[in-house]
DNA sequence: TTGTACGCGTTATCAA
DNA sequence: TTGATAACGCGTACAA
């Protein structure tokens, strides 16, 4: 280790090894044309030293820093912090940090507001969290701007590298099986909001298996929701005034399924005695909540991880999958239907 | 606005300005000692070019980033990312920017890690969020490395330009209050874990204000748990496995709490009927889970903008407070106890 | 395979 | 009050 101080920079290193400060910079950043004894000679005295490179030279020399940007939209904190642990785990002791960004995609100077930030903090890349992973301008820009992108999605949004998903949509179509398989036939669907792909994909595979199935779905089956736990407790209500009312409810994820199950303690109506609730997400409230809830639980922090490998390592095995096959995760909130209804 | 291309840099300003650099670098960083008229010019022609400056020159020049830290170990998702919000609040619109770094608390390395992170990143000042930011030894290598640095907390760990904290300790007395005032006299605590301060400031709270009310206070009303719902589980299954049991539960967090309700339901003991609880952090949960729960809610997101603004505007009136009251959510899992046990 | 000289965009020193 | 010039630490032509 070195003696405390001021750091030594690249120039301590040349002087000390006795060669250009070019050939240090060539062993930093592992040039293929180097005499493999210079090679271990510079970096037996950067190592005496505890060189390291100064992050903001390079930046300014590069044009570039060594920075993920992590945008988000304010969808669930969960999945954001997961995220965020998998991206970590990918960039830990490496030269990379992150920055986080939240955006509003609601506001008219959204890609603006992006743009000056690219502009002004020079990222390696970036991550971009559902929902507005989906704007293909915002992924435009990113292109435009010359800086790399992964981004997060509910389906193949984008090339591989660029890219990782889940399989949303064939998960849920294995939902609708599940609950045909132990006897439901008039299923509900509390759907996510317009204009999320993740909503979009998970309804067209609860349609696509019902209609497998050859069973009915009356208009006032499916109800829309917008991914909080309000619009998931009056979703559930209307499902729960129709007589006789839906056995078996799916919903677009974790948060309005939490509503469903208010509402029908709200009403006396048990789960799963008398309604089965499945939701998506796998978040805490799933397992906190009682019953435990069934739902569908994404690998969200290896979703991060590859994310991140994709921008700053994709060469390596563990950057090459681009799709992240959830699971169902089978907890105490589904039950055949009663014979009573 | 400017046309595109590359972007203008502080020479293009001087020379456009017919002023020298360093005269446009006392605009950028108000200097008093300018004329007027020059100030003006200068602004004028900055405004035309749509300068702005380069954030990574600025940094190596100045040996500092415009960068904050937000360093956690894994406190709830929700605490962290409302913290998130709030600081985001305070440096929007500015050139900072906001890094995240989780930690290990139970790593070896941690606090070298962190120093490497700190000389590595020059950050403007780190955000430090419990339990780690319990740590003197993590504030001292701040001061050390010549790092601004703020600590968010339940009591008064620093002075008051290096913290915000809330109030849980009366907070707590107030919960007490509120239970014995119904009638409760025989109230059980799941404290949080060993070494955090919160768990501490609420325990202490809790048992001044049993004693303050005559209360007795067996050791058996008293366990342990970790801030996780499944120590919430074990310890209510543990208050609950006593005969006659407590008609009431303060668990130190909502999790554990949850992890209260889960057990009682495995019990059949209604809540609030046959028991009443009494959470803290306001999380989702505590509003999501059936019947909605009574807790304590910090007001974390305006923490997280005051603390950002104690490190990037100390002088705005906004950046002064440091305790931030916490409030009592009343909600429906508290009752008066009833009379048949 | 290695070294020299210069550029990146800003701030700091010190003289005018 | 302002300006010339030298840092800041690293990368890149281009030459050797």
């Amino acid at each position: 280790m070195a003696k405390s101080g001021p750091a030594p920079t690249i120039n301590d290193v040349a002087r000390v090894a006795g060669v250009s400060k070019k050939t240090v910079s060539r062993v930093i950043n592992r040039s293929p044309l180097l005499k493999q004894a210079t090679r271990e000679k510079v970096e037996k005295v950067i190592a005496e030293l505890g060189y390291t490179p100064n992050p903001q030279a390079r930046a300014l020399a590069l044009r570039r820093n060594f920075l993920l940007g992590l945008l988000h939209d304010n969808p669930n904190a969960q999945t954001v912090l997961n995220f965020q642990e998998g991206v970590l785990d990918a960039i830990r002791d490496t030269e990379f940090a992150l920055v986080v960004r939240p955006v509003d995609r609601h506001s008219p100077a959204m890609l603006d507001d992006i743009r000056n930030f690219l502009e002004q903090q020079r990222l390696y890349g970036v991550l971009i969290l559902p929902p507005i992973s989906e704007n293909d301008e915002l992924a435009a820009l990113c292109r435009e701007m010359g800086c790399g992108y992964v981004r997060m999605g509910s389906a193949a949004l984008d090339e591989a590298e660029q890219l990782v998903q889940s399989n949303d949509r064939e998960m849920v179509e294995g939902v609708v099986d599940y609950l045909v398989e132990i006897g439901h036939t008039r299923i509900g669907l509390i759907e996510g909001p317009q204009g999320f792909r993740s909503a979009f994909e998970r309804r067209e595979g609860f349609l696509t298996a019902m209609t497998r199935h050859g069973l009915e779905m009356p208009d006032d089956a499916l109800v829309q929701g917008n991914y909080r736990f309000s619009s998931g407790v009056e979703a559930a209500n209307r499902l729960l005034d129709q007589n006789p009312h839906v056995t078996a409810i799916f919903a677009s994820n974790d948060e309005m399924a939490a509503g469903a199950y208010h509402a029908a303690r709200e009403r006396g109506v048990d789960i799963p005695r008398d309604l089965s609730i499945v939701g998506f997400d796998d978040s805490p409230i799933a397992a906190h909540i009682w019953p435990p809830m069934t739902t569908v639980g994404w690998p969200i922090r290896e979703m991060g991880k590859a994310a991140a490998l994709k921008l700053v390592a994709p060469d390596t095995a563990e950057a090459k999958p681009s799709c992240f096959p959830a699971r169902l995760v089978t907890r105490n909130s589904v039950a055949p239907p009663s014979k009573k209804i």
